[in-house]
DNA sequence: ATGAAAGCGCTAACAG
DNA sequence: CTGTTAGCGCTTTCAT
């Protein structure tokens, strides 16, 4: 490959040593030799070997982020995040896809570890997390994004919004609009953030005086395709709602399809209210309003959340004690919403 | 971190090339001595280093997939194709985002080729591709995927549909259904797919005896969004088309948004043609007809393509002839077109 | 200010 | 069949 420390060493008749030295900029060298040492490197086109750095340090500039599914839209603005920040600090970014799955997840992160990845960023897939643990345990750099369980919560460093209390706020919205019926489709409840965006819900409802009927809760079982037929199910019976409250996006988007098969005008007949803003709530027909989480942030605060991790880690030789940040959720108004009603 | 091939040697009272052999399985051990190693690697959780590895041997296992953008929706099963044929072969593969920007693609390619990656599979920003071609030159493997240049072709491997023919056909239907005025929603034309795409409108349309009028030809000056004013331009117009055809799915959204907007009827008042089948053309309401791209298979082909010159160079030292593998579209009748006319 | 030398963890001749 | 040894390319004492 390219010209290594000790050719570069030879042209210039001096010590690998010295050349280290003009490398890293950490000793002095004398100017002469500095810039005869420069001149050849560049003449050279000397690019150090960062694996022999890597080997040499024990660190590797890399940080890894663990996703889920890379076909789930709102990883992609995570991502983004994490990349900018990561690669504004010179560290480069592994991107590890568990397809959901336990297993791979742990390999993943077995397989990166023993690489000296300097830190991890993870959106866990549902299980214990115990290799996540055991990466925090070895004072590893790791930080949970977007995905992370009650028990986690001062645990282990997290990044995501206020789940809770964004459903508290949409739907007090939804029945200041003047909504009452209002069905909630709802997701997998293994997943946390799940669960507290349904908390949220029933505390505004009861906060304003209206009943939780268990008939307007459905569930989703197998993916958010179930909505279609649940979305029919339900506009079948006695129960109609006046508006689903959708866990995610692309539930919301199912619905509305149902919605629309049936020949509902939303938001005239009804009205359809998502969570998540990923790009294409805004793309379909009506516009999908919706309660919109900052990804790209909540990657860039846990890009910079593990590095300063590995900066105290590299000073004081410990972690610091894992915080959570809460990011700020938005309500979005567009088009699948009627407005307030007086 | 964990235990280093020298502290196995020293729990089990022999060598580090013992143990290094019975790692590698490359040359036979005494069975009673093996076994006693394995056991011990077993007890102390050893994993080898695979940075020590990689300097050893001068390869890391590890791909890099080079990308304009995330957020585009076609390189998510692009991604998920390299990944999984990658990690079934043992390796690990590295995402990089370009942000369809020229210089980060090269400092992308740099940075990687200095981690020693063993191959790279590239959807490139749009450019020259001077840092592409130093990589062949200098016998690293790579690969085009989705995105190259005529010039490309013969002089590096390439993964694609064939867009000319896939646009010939798709208009060819689009006739055969009753269509005659077809508008195009033209990409960025330093888009050698999109030159392609429109070339195959213009053979289609020539073969069948329609005239080629550049009024119904739609250019994209900044991004998909163009769609929305260009789209109530030309229904405003005199030259109202009967259909449009998308050279991409995202302008086909934007461009039945506009048409919603105008109270126009899909596929009843006018017909829409997507490309690509992004999962995002099935979800909205009419769903939209597209041809489609295999994806997730340009990913699967072109991880496999690498792999292979991997193995050839490690063998011979050389690369294979660079080969085109050119991937099979499909036309995917959904709602957004009359059924065909008589 | 600079050089010599050890060593990061592993592999691969070369001896025995 | 197994141990010794010499690096891979780089950083970092320790001398000078």
């Amino acid at each position: 490959m390219g010209a290594s420390l000790k050719d570069i060493a030879a042209l210039a008749g001096v010590s690998v040593s010295t050349v280290s030295r003009v490398l890293n900029e950490k000793a002095y060298v004398n100017e002469e030799t500095r810039e005869k040492v420069l001149r050849i490197m560049e003449r050279e086109h000397f690019q150090p070997n960062a694996i022999a750095q890597s080997l040499k340090n024990g660190i590797s500039n890399t940080l890894c982020l663990i996703i889920p599914n890379i076909q789930n839209l709102i990883f992609a603005p995570i991502a983004r995040g994490v990349e900018d920040v990561a690669r504004k600090n010179g560290y480069n970014v592994i991107l590890c896809d568990t397809y959901e799955n336990e297993n791979t997840e742990r390999e993943c992160i077995e397989m990166m570890r023993m690489r000296w990845v300097d830190g991890f960023i993870v959106a866990s897939a549902v299980g214990d997390k115990k290799s996540i643990y055991s990466l925090w345990e070895d004072k590893i750099p790791v930080i949970l994004v977007n995905r992370f369980d009650e028990k986690d919560i001062n645990r282990l460093p997290i990044v995501s919004i206020d789940n809770y209390t964004a459903a508290y706020e949409a739907t007090s919205f939804l029945i200041q609009s003047g909504y009452r019926r209002i069905a909630v489709a709802m997701g997998a409840k293994i997943h946390y953030f799940y669960q507290e965006r349904l908390r949220g819900y029933r505390q505004a409802l009861s906060d304003h005086g209206i009943k939780y009927d268990e008939k307007l809760i459905l569930q989703e079982e197998h993916s958010s395709k179930d909505f279609n037929r649940l979305t029919k199910q339900i506009m079948s019976s006695e129960e109609k709602p006046d508006v689903f409250f959708a866990t995610s996006d692309p539930k919301a988007i199912v619905i509305m399809h149902a919605l629309h098969e049936m020949n509902y005008h939303i938001p005239g007949d009804i009205g359809v209210l998502g969570f998540d803003n990923v790009e294409l709530s805004s793309v379909i027909e009506p516009e999908l309003s919706t309660v919109s989480q900052p990804f790209y942030d909540l990657g860039a605060v846990a890009a910079q959340d593990v590095i300063d991790q590995i900066r105290l880690k590299n000073e004081k030789n410990r972690l610091p004690e894992p915080i959570h940040h809460i990011l700020k959720h938005e309500l979005i108004l567009r088009h699948s919403l009627k407005a307030e009603k007086d």
